[in-house]
RNA sequence: GGGCCCGUAGCUUAGCCAGGCUGGAGCGCCCGGCUGAUAACCGGGAGGUCAAGAGUCCAAAUCUCUUCGGGCCCA
């Protein structure tokens, strides 16, 4: 059965009850059972990284997959959503770090890498639990009992084969390059794990002093600590240089070779007045110059060769700044690729920890090399040769994890060599389908085109150990692939744990001397292990069998920085291993920056807490709040206000829902019990709109998610339940529900709105799935959940746009009318006289026509009238226009009484005469002929009335009141106090009340006169005009200039749950004095006056004790009513509106009528009736005395008793009196 | 410096690909209404040089180019 609705919406209880039904129920794995059998795909989760708390972007990632999952669910797939953690690397070992106090690498191997690496694992393994638990209260549906875990020995195994692969493919190699390094962290860094932050660096321009020569060659830098290192000065073998002569006065003039277009600017920057070209040359002409090292004797020089310490000529200069590079090959990537093409020395005087190694000189040694800048500065100013130095801002590179900005520093390093995947890999890019397609075809590729080779090794603890083994004695290498291998070496445990220390320890025989091959004591990087992990978690390469059922992946989706990140690393891994991409398609997320667009930051304070919003706002309003507000490869500024938005539109969807299930649980509504022969029937013109805008809803969110375009889907929904079915449908249906008793109308709208909600929940399963399966299950209590159904489609059968086309018009003009009230300042509460339709076509008119009971009923209009297309409403008042200057050309002195009597003659007699050829006038016994150029004539409104335009043509909008208006107006202007004083006094939407007011003047005899509307409308029992109001609670209030009191009370006590038994007193029988001081004669009516039914049962059960039948007609539960009089051997019919067989519906009189009639025609019983104010309050107080007559006379014939009990109150006077005629006697 | 995305009301945004009605919404603001879905809700109003400039076209928020600003990725 149908309940209704948990209150208000409250999306934190509604969240809790969803998700521990889920947990209660299994739901999620009853959910992979019932899909098991489906197509299958796989869904490859991009890890993200364990280091505490989710955030707003891994949120919405997160989101992103769960939606799509449970798409794919809905449409019968069976898809592996095995969620994956990314668990080893710098960021854990930094927090550790910090966490033990650690300053340097050296205090880590201080406390033993041991201890120092079970942390790790420890921290790590914490933070998944809390992530998770995060996870799972977004509502996100993955395989949380199992997910892959990077640190894990299939992980390290994966990835020992791919790189043992790489070996044999002659991909993986070491060499000394130029690297990208942490001083802190004391390891090398890969591209994926700088960050580019604006960084002020120094800005030098320093002379170097050629030899044999006072000439200078002018070097361009911003990282000073760097010229120690110096081996070389490169210039473009193809532009312009010039040795230039500066002159200022009181100075010395200088000579410096430059760029020679850059002349002016750099003698600007000192303040030169003027200079001289002294001789031009191209850079290849300056190529082979000889300079002094700048620092000699105050830091070491790196070993000389023969082209240290020249010019050398080089393409990738750029004509910036002088033009001339210093070059430093132990330290930029393009120095190094130049010194190494001239034979220069790889100097890097720098140590692991960036300190200058012992030897640079007294000053620097031991010194860090980014505090530096400033010894060695004023050294070069000591010296002359700092021709000028500033700061500059620019991009520069940091750690990922401790933010330290990065040196270049050559080391030894071992590579993959992914240039020489990049032609297969594009390849592969171009055949990935990609969404947005610009996220492949130009950003991804644009990267691989960009490829460089990938540095894999880092000198560090907490990763999975690189592969390779190397003989102390003869320098041979080996690759191992497998723990197979691994346990031919010494050391070796089974089972034994992979991470560094313990693999360390493992060594080998050297096939070649025989020495000892020691592992080389660098770990991988992370980019490795989540690359491969499409395969790893499939457990390959130890077994195939799942990597044949699902690889390669269906799907993935990242934020837009992982073009570097995750999809290169798997692109290149997977090129490795399988020659080929692990997924077929991609899609690019955008990021959650804050309110104002900018990325958030710690440091910013601007980090938005997803735990925070979800336990405010709740987690569905934060899920739709998320995918709505923009396409999902946009990046989005994330609103505070956002979520409680969303919220808000479920809320009217709450309310949607809370008004359905209000009236079909009052009225026990089964859907399973509609017939669709009635249904068919009964159904209106607004249900089979609805229905129709429902199937459009659906075809639109179908296009839209397959389409990935989840903003629109969501605002699809959105639109439906705020505009279509709240703001219009519900509007329109409300009376319907209002009726009481059985109606076939009412019904069909229930049926209307179940079938509605229930589509509609499962279109929002994906989106908001706690609200949606509480609203399912509601609609559906047999069914187990709606994450279970299958994905709406639509029924064609229910289409009917041109219902739509009419619908929308019908609302354009509904619009329109109440707007024209509002401007004519006419509460909707007061009828309005009627309203005239003039349609400008046909199809306007049919359109109107269909729906002018549904414009009328929402204008409230009493009447309304749809004019034939293009006829002109004939009340409009039709004016003449005298035109005097024409009249008066030929009448003169009469021309203005001419006027005044055309004025006072109909317009349209003066009309038609004219076109029948002339009208004339009679003034003072002339003949006055009236020409068509003496009058023009206009249409105008007749008094209070407006007209507005609308697209199919004009309505016509009568304010004029009436007396019955006014009546009737003031009328409602009660009834919807009295509904505010009945909600106030919190009573059920079906239960009686009585009424006391005191009022004057017109409102008395409006009240009189709407006196049954009121009653019926407002569920009174009985309505009194008193002179002083009191009831249980009493107000006043003012209506217009007059004052009235309204007082009221409940007619009956609450009714009470039926209590278990214990809890009832004893029946009070016993003690209760029987009057027996009243005999009753059969075949007579009688009536009891009394507040409570007390004497009428006592007169009831007394006679059933001396055997006669009985039946009492009661609004009381009959169980409470047994216990408490004990009715043994009466038939007890019970006034209800509840679905129970003894129960008959206080407003179905026939059946009442029939039942009664039947009693008391058979037998000389007794029949009770109490509650005649309620049969009286849903009847009439006629239609009840009618049945009261009709039973009393079969009664009379019989030879029955018929007992009356009724509270005088609740009756008028007037109406007291009526009744006690119709009885033989009054008790 | 290059590639890509974005720029529409105070804020968040639809419309742009396939040029053509009065550039739609939501929030906020002001004014009003409704009252048994109601700690809700509904209506109206004010508020736009569609980032700027140029071009194509009968017609540009929409197509093209340039510039500016923000973001991501890379030099």
């Amino acid at each position: 059965m149908i309940k209704k609705a948990e209150g208000n919406y409250d999306p934190l209880a509604v969240e809790k009850r969803s998700a521990e039904y889920w947990v209660r129920n299994n739901i999620y794995e009853r959910l992979k059972d019932l899909r098991s059998g489906g197509d299958r795909i796989y869904f490859l989760d991009g890890p993200p990284y364990t280091t505490g708390d989710i955030h707003v972007g891994t949120a919405m990632n997160k989101l992103l997959k769960d939606f799509r999952i449970r798409y794919w669910r809905m449409n019968d797939f069976n898809v592996r959503d095995q969620p994956g953690w990314d668990m080893h690397g710098l960021p854990i070992e930094v927090q550790v770090e910090k966490s033990f106090s650690l300053r340097s690498k050296r205090d880590i191997e201080k406390i033993g890498i041991d201890k120092f690496v079970q942390e790790c694992k420890k921290f790590a393994l914490t933070r998944l639990n809390n992530m998770t638990e995060q996870f799972i209260r977004l509502g996100v549906w993955m395989d949380w009992a199992s997910p892959y875990m990077t640190i894990k020995p299939e992980f390290t195994e994966a990835a020992w084969s791919m790189i043992r692969t790489a070996h044999e493919r002659a991909l993986l190699f070491e060499g000394e390059r130029s690297t990208q390094w942490c001083s802190r962290c004391s390891t090398a860094l890969a591209e994926a794990e700088i960050e580019y932050v604006d960084r002020k660096d120094p800005s030098v321009y320093v002379k170097l002093k050629v030899r044999d020569s006072d000439d200078f060659l002018l070097i361009w830098t911003t990282t000073p600590w760097t010229i120690p290192a110096n081996m070389a000065v490169a210039a473009h073998p193809d532009k312009e240089y010039a040795l230039i002569e500066f002159r200022k006065a009181g100075s010395q003039p200088q000579r410096l070779i430059l760029l020679e277009e850059k002349a002016e600017d750099i003698g600007m920057l000192t303040g030169q007045e003027e200079y001289e070209v002294i001789r031009s040359m191209k850079g290849s002409e300056l190529a082979g110059t000889r300079y002094e090292y700048p620092l000699e004797g105050f830091a070491a020089p790196g070993e000389a060769s023969e082209n240290a310490w020249t010019v050398l000529p080089s393409d990738t200069v750029e004509t910036e700044y002088t033009g001339l590079v210093h070059t430093a090959p132990g330290h930029g990537p393009e120095d190094f690729d130049l010194g190494t093409r001239f034979g220069l020395t790889i100097y890097s005087p720098v140590a692991d920890d960036g300190t200058y190694v012992e030897g640079t000189g007294a000053e620097l040694a031991g010194k860090r090399v980014l505090q530096s800048n400033e010894t060695i500065m004023e050294e070069l100013d000591r010296r002359g040769l700092l021709y000028h130095r500033a700061t500059v801002e620019h991009r520069y590179g940091t750690c990922w994890r401790c933010k330290t900005p990065i040196i270049y520093r050559s080391t030894r390093q071992w590579y993959i060599r992914a240039t020489e995947l990049r032609e297969r890999m594009l390849e592969q890019i171009g055949g990935i389908h990609w969404v947005p397609d610009w996220a492949g075809s130009s950003r991804q590729a644009e990267w691989a085109k960009n490829l460089k080779d990938w540095c894999i090794s880092r000198q560090r603890f907490w990763g999975t150990p690189l592969p390779v083994w190397r003989c102390a004695s003869c320098s041979e290498t080996r690759v191992i692939g497998s723990t197979g291998e691994l346990s031919a070496g010494h050391g070796y445990e089974s089972g034994m744990d992979l991470h560094r220390p313990a693999i360390d320890g493992v060594s080998f025989d050297c096939p070649k001397c025989g020495g000892t091959m020691n592992r080389i004591p660098d770990v991988l990087d992370v980019w490795v292990d989540s690359g491969i992990c499409s395969w790893a978690s499939l457990n390959y390469p130890s077994t195939r069998e799942e990597l044949d059922r699902w690889w390669p992946g269906k799907w993935i989706v990242e934020a837009g920085d992982q073009t570097r990140g995750w999809f290169n690393s798997q692109l290149s891994t997977s090129l490795i291993v399988f020659g080929r991409a692990p997924f077929e398609s991609a899609m690019l997320h955008g990021w959650v920056n804050d309110a104002k667009g900018r990325p958030m930051h710690k440091s910013l304070g601007n980090v938005v807490d997803p735990m925070e919003v979800m336990n405010r706002e709740g987690a569905d309003p934060l899920r739709f709040y998320l995918l709505s507000s923009r396409p999902p490869w946009d990046d989005l500024s994330f609103q505070p206000d956002g979520p409680k938005n969303a919220s808000r539109m479920l809320n009217i969807l709450w309310n949607v829902y809370n008004f359905a299930s209000t009236y079909m649980e009052l009225d026990a509504f089964e859907p399973k019990r509609v017939q669709w022969k009635t249904f068919s029937r009964e159904i209106k013109l607004e249900d089979r709109w609805l229905l129709s805008s429902l199937q459009d809803t659906i075809a639109q969110c179908s296009v839209h998610v397959e389409k990935l375009e989840l903003h629109k889907y969501c605002r699809t929904i959105e639109k439906f339940i705020v505009d279509d079915l709240s703001r219009w449908y519900v509007k329109l249906v409300r009376g319907r529900t209002w009726t009481e008793g059985e109606d076939p109308q009412k019904e069909a709208t229930y049926t209307v709105l179940h079938y509605t909600l229930t589509e509609l929940m499962k279109l929002m399963a994906p989106v908001t799935p706690f609200i949606a399966e509480e609203i399912y299950r509601a609609m559906n209590p047999e069914s187990v959940s709606v994450h279970m159904a299958s994905w709406p489609q639509v029924n064609e059968v229910l289409v009917d746009h041109k219902l739509e086309t009419d619908m929308a018009m019908a609302r354009e003009v509904t619009e329109l009318i109440l707007k024209s009230r509002q401007e004519a300042g006419m509460k909707l509460r007061w009828p309005l006289q009627r309203f005239i339709v003039k349609p400008k076509d046909d199809a306007s008119r049919r359109a109107i026509g269909r729906t002018l009971d549904i414009i009328e009923k929402q204008c409230n209009a009493k009447a309304s009238k749809l004019l034939p297309s293009n006829e002109e409403w004939e009340e409009l008042v039709l004016t003449v226009i005298p035109n005097p200057n024409a009249i008066g050309k030929v009448y003169r002195q009469w021309s203005g009484k001419i006027a005044l009597l055309l004025k006072a003659r109909p317009a349209a007699e003066i009309i038609n005469g004219i076109r029948k050829g002339s009208y004339t006038l009679g003034v003072e016994g002339q003949i006055i002929k009236i020409e068509e150029n003496m009058v023009s004539f206009s249409y105008s409104l007749p008094p209070n009335v407006a007209s507005v335009d609308f697209s199919g043509g004009t309505v016509y909008i009568d304010f004029n009141m009436t007396k019955e208006l006014e009546m009737e107006s003031l009328a409602r202007e009660v009834m919807r106090r009295i509904q505010k004083m009945r909600k106030d006094l919190g009573l059920r939407v079906d239960e009686q009340v009585v009424v006391n007011i005191a009022a004057g003047g017109t409102l008395t005899d409006a009240i009189y006169e709407w006196k049954d509307s009121i009653t019926s409308e407002c569920r009174i029992s009985a309505l009194n005009m008193v002179e002083e109001a009191r009831g249980e609670i009493s107000e006043s209030w003012r209506i217009d200039q007059s004052r009235l009191v309204i007082a009221l009370s409940r007619s009956a006590p609450p009714e009470a749950e039926p209590a278990p038994a214990e809890a009832e007193p004893a029946a009070p029988e016993a003690d209760e004095p029987k009057d027996d001081s009243i005999v009753m004669e059969a075949g007579s009516t009688y009536a009891v006056f009394e507040e409570k039914p007390e004497k009428a049962y006592a007169l009831f059960t007394s006679a059933l004790q001396s055997g006669v039948a009985g039946l009492c007609l009661t609004r009381e539960f009959p169980d409470k009513l047994g216990k408490k009089y004990g009715l043994e051997g009466a038939t007890v019919l019970w006034l209800s509106t509840l679905s129970d067989p003894r129960a008959i519906r206080p407003n179905d009189l026939e059946k009442i009528s029939l039942q009664l009639s039947d009693f008391f025609a058979r037998q000389t019983g007794i029949g009770l009736i109490d509650g005649i104010e309620y049969l009286v309050s849903n009847n009439g107080f006629q239609t009840v005395v009618k049945l009261v007559q009709h039973l009393r006379d079969i009664s009379a014939k019989s030879g029955a008793v018929l007992l009356l009990s009724l509270n005088p109150e609740t009756l008028s006077a007037n109406e007291l009196g009526l009744l006690r005629k119709e009885v033989d006697s009054v008790i």
